[in-house]
DNA sequence: CCTCAGGCCTGACGCTACGTCAGAGTCAAG
DNA sequence: CTTGACTCTGACGTAGCGTCAGGCCTGAGG
């Protein structure tokens, strides 16, 4: 039996964190006759636990579930997780490096702070416009993508993320309005979606099998999940409703 | 003159987030008659500003700062915060080391869960052994560092490391307590610092001083900068006392 | 002139994982 | 019995908005 400061020290957490698993039912402790909170040697295994599904960035919420087993298997648990903190990653890398550019733009030019700036928003856009559909491939096909994209212009790299942004946005809005998946509409976005990932992936069919996997993939992760990623542009509901678009265009 | 939600659509932010920064001070906006907010092109460069700095992580406050001039160099605030990113970087690629491991440990064992949340433990303690120092280093000597490491039995480095843990900690209740740096207890700690660091760098005097550098550099990093940064091991009161303490020894 | 959709406003609470008081009780040692 | 170290329970603060709720404004069509 160990009192607060004690046990927290075994675990290098704070007092106060205890108090809050206890309240939020995260670890609940034993008590004194004068209230003290008390623990055992349990209870540090399972704070063990705790502290390390939440050094890899598990909510606090997600845990408690995934400890008491309610069908919740930590190997998927790992898996989300793991593409969160990589995409974390990714922002990460993005950010860093247009700070770099930043800093060379300064030491470069002599109009210096706002040619900073917009060098900050000129990289966003142009990594946005390279990457921002990376996220989706697995390596094999990403790199099949790379490649292909050499082969355009600036001008038909803009003009073909442009018109994924719009259709994207237009099958969002027919998702919401319930539009008939097999409605002339549909039918219309499921072949403009079409030819855009033949134009995308250049006709390859493993490439685009496996941004469809991904696709698919994603839609299905826990909603936990979803929210600690970036922000979706290819939501479940715009993924479920193309996909019953392309079904009822072949049925 | 825009209204909010045209305006929002031109810099990619929400109209929720006009109001915050409105009412924050970041980004006043004048007022139709009807109270509407009505932004120019001017508040959309600034606006870009903001989102420019927002991207790369600096908080909204700091960035009131840097856009009202008051003092706050640009590039200062650019090499801060990459070295925050770069802190949160490499936390990042701790924990998703942690998961791979545990993700291993799973597929190996057949005692997979309990397991697998050890490894991550372990994986953590080892890292935080193997890199508790490294982020005070640059380059060049963080390869001797290791270089010098690999030589040492693992229980030498754990008790190097715990030596200075101890060390720290009793540096900083000195400090706390504003003990005198020129006193008794004062010498004996500054002298097993200098021990310490004369065992770690190997005696090589360029490693000291890169390790010195980088100290002191920290130390003086602004408040909130540190604040974002990862948990300090060594404040900057700890800094100042040990250095008052070594001078009161020499002189 | 009226209406109705869609845009706009201002509170005000919610979220994450605790930090940080404030006021008050508990425990062991001197 | 005092003192110092420890503990308890509220309750507010943090960052950056999201998300209602309740109500006003505007502009196009009838």
């Amino acid at each position: 039996m160990y009192r607060a400061q004690e046990f927290a020290k075994l675990a290098g957490v704070t007092v106060r964190a205890l108090h809050h698993y206890d309240r939020m039912g995260l670890l609940k402790a034993r008590r004194s006759q004068a209230g003290y909170r008390l623990y055992s040697d349990n209870d540090l295994a399972r704070l063990e636990q705790i502290v390390a599904l939440k050094f890899i960035g598990v909510p606090l919420k997600r845990i408690r579930g995934l400890l008491e087993r309610k069908g919740d298997p930590l190997d998927g648990a790992l898996r989300a997780q793991r593409r969160v903190l990589e995409g974390k990653r990714l922002l990460l890398d993005r950010a860093i490096a247009a700070i770099v550019e930043a800093e060379q733009t300064m030491r470069n030019g002599q109009a210096p702070e706002t040619a900073a700036l917009k060098k900050i928003i000129e990289v966003i856009v142009m990594q946005d416009n390279r990457n921002w559909m990376d996220q989706y491939a697995n390596d094999a096909a990403r790199a099949k993508i790379d490649e292909r994209r050499k082969l355009w212009s600036p001008e038909l790299q803009e003009r073909v993320s442009r018109q994924w942004v719009e259709l994207i946005a237009e099958v969002e809005a027919a998702a919401e309005h319930k539009e008939d998946p097999a409605g002339a509409h549909a039918k219309e976005l499921a072949s403009r979606w079409k030819l855009l990932v033949e134009e995308f992936t250049g006709g390859d069919p493993d490439v685009a099998q496996s941004v469809k996997n991904v696709w698919a993939d994603r839609a299905n992760w826990p909603e936990e999940a979803q929210k600690q990623a970036q922000p979706f542009r290819i939501t479940p509901e715009v993924w479920g409703f193309i996909q019953k678009a392309m079904g009822a265009g072949k049925g």
